[in-house]
DNA sequence: CGGATGCGTTGCGCATTACGCGACGCGGTG
DNA sequence: CACCGCGTCGCGTAATGCGCAACGCATCCG
């Protein structure tokens, strides 16, 4: 018998790795949109198995609680079960790790390059960064370090109390860079009020950038979240709307957070 | 050869599920621990196979992203792909599944029966439970409705906006019970202030009640979180311990509820 | 009304595949 | 240095999961 005999089945499978489960979790995830529902038919098809086997795969994963169906038959979700790992599965992962999906997502709608900065010895240090789609865009800026008055994130880090800007003068990176200290604090007042930061060729001419900050529940400032791309594309008229998109996703990645710990430790009543 | 002839294997598998898949869920469903670290070895003990099979087991969930490792060997975390998932999965879920495993933690820790409850026709709705340890407790109380001038979560509800007060005479439940609508306000006004309500005997004698608001982000109240007990157990002086508790399970809830819709419509800048 | 299409499930029989076994390499401990 | 426990890797076997096809059920349309 041939089986599935189907070219490279995608990936083909490595050493010591079992194929039934590899099909199982690769029907897992088949879901990608939220709310999803799919039929067996179509995982079949995607697979690229029989039917049969899709509707035994699909019976497996749904007595585990990893899927559930509406009705008797038919339309497949994604399960509790994966509701209580996902909330396990944010606790004990990095920051960066916890945003990635977030910013992938972010990234792959709007085309542009996202990162995530935190304050780092009176600079913005970038720990997380998600590539856009087009060619032209930022470079790999991770672990990079850039100041704070002149970056829209840096900006975000010091509006809202995360970082504070070292003594001495503020260095211009270009003819736009805010080196006025009073400028500067009408600025960040003003970025507080509205609740995101912009950054229009102060750091370097033609590179434009929003920013928002991920706030801890209490208040504090984790990290800022930053949108940036040429400015022929990040558009001075657009930046409004832009920053709605990336006060939403860090919002997101604010209630990830929140999650990461369980309930607080066990002392009764 | 036997195989893996132990017994009952746990739960006897049914017809058309897929024996490695199962296992292979099995090993997921062994997380129960925030950040717990697990090996090959153990998880083949709990799943009662060899350590060979338990290790292609784990090499498959991994490879799948599902699980991941941290050196070279050794230890098993659950992986960035469940993270992904979890967030899906809770698109498209009701409210009282999304805080199930949230308020099935808290009823364990603290014993006391914890419920959910939004405002439906001018009373409080329950429309979520669960079960606490002891033997005397609160009644199955899904689906049934309480007076919002009565009841901790119904106080909850109103002084956070969720729902407003039918017009006439406010019924005495008990003794104990607010009738008079400006001791009401007054107590509501107090309960927006330090963010939690609480009932002492006001809807049945003997029954006390702590209640915390699960707010959206925008600051609307969509249901309120309430844990209840006899008051010999629930006792007056532990209320506001216990509100802590309960306040913060009910921000947890708030967050998962805000991971639920993906990020907005997909319209470009 | 009934043939046709597409869905999901179940029984069957075969051989693919996943299993248990044991050997090996490693690192920590007495 | 022997010992233990860990994780991985070949091997050979047979158990298991697969494809096949038949069935029941909806929906659609001539």
């Amino acid at each position: 018998m041939s089986r599935n005999s189907s070219a490279a089945d995608t990936e083909l499978l490595g050493t010591g790795r079992i194929q039934s489960v590899e099909r199982a979790l690769r029907i897992l995830r088949a879901f990608t949109e939220p709310g999803q529902r799919l039929t067996v038919a179509e995982l079949a098809r995607r697979l690229d198995v029989h039917k049969s086997t899709a509707s035994r795969l699909a019976a497996t994963l749904v007595s585990a609680g990893f899927l559930e169906r509406g009705g008797e038959n038919d339309p497949l979700v994604l399960g509790p079960q994966l509701v209580r790992l996902g909330r396990l599965a944010v606790s004990g992962r990095s920051l960066p790790e916890i945003a990635r999906p977030v910013m992938d997502e972010l990234a792959a709608q709007l085309g542009e390059t996202v990162t995530l900065s935190v304050p780092d010895a009176g600079q913005a240090l970038t720990i997380g960064q998600s590539e856009g789609t087009f060619a032209v865009g930022l470079q790999n800026w991770l672990g990079k370090r850039a100041p704070l008055h002149a970056t829209s994130d840096g900006k975000v880090l010091l509006a809202f109390g995360a970082a504070t800007l070292p003594a001495g003068e503020l260095s211009a990176r270009t003819p736009d860079t805010i080196v006025d200290r009073a400028a500067l604090d009408a600025e960040l007042a003003q970025l507080r009020e509205r609740g995101w930061g912009s950054s229009r060729g102060d750091f370097e001419l033609g590179l434009n950038g929003v920013a928002a900050p991920i706030l801890l529940p209490d208040g504090t400032c984790r990290a800022a979240l930053c949108l940036s791309g040429p400015a022929y594309r990040v558009r001075s008229d657009d930046l409004a709307a832009l920053a709605a998109r990336v006060a939403f996703a860090a919002r997101r990645i604010a209630a990830l957070l929140d999650l990461a710990p369980p309930l607080p430790d066990p002392q009764d009543a």
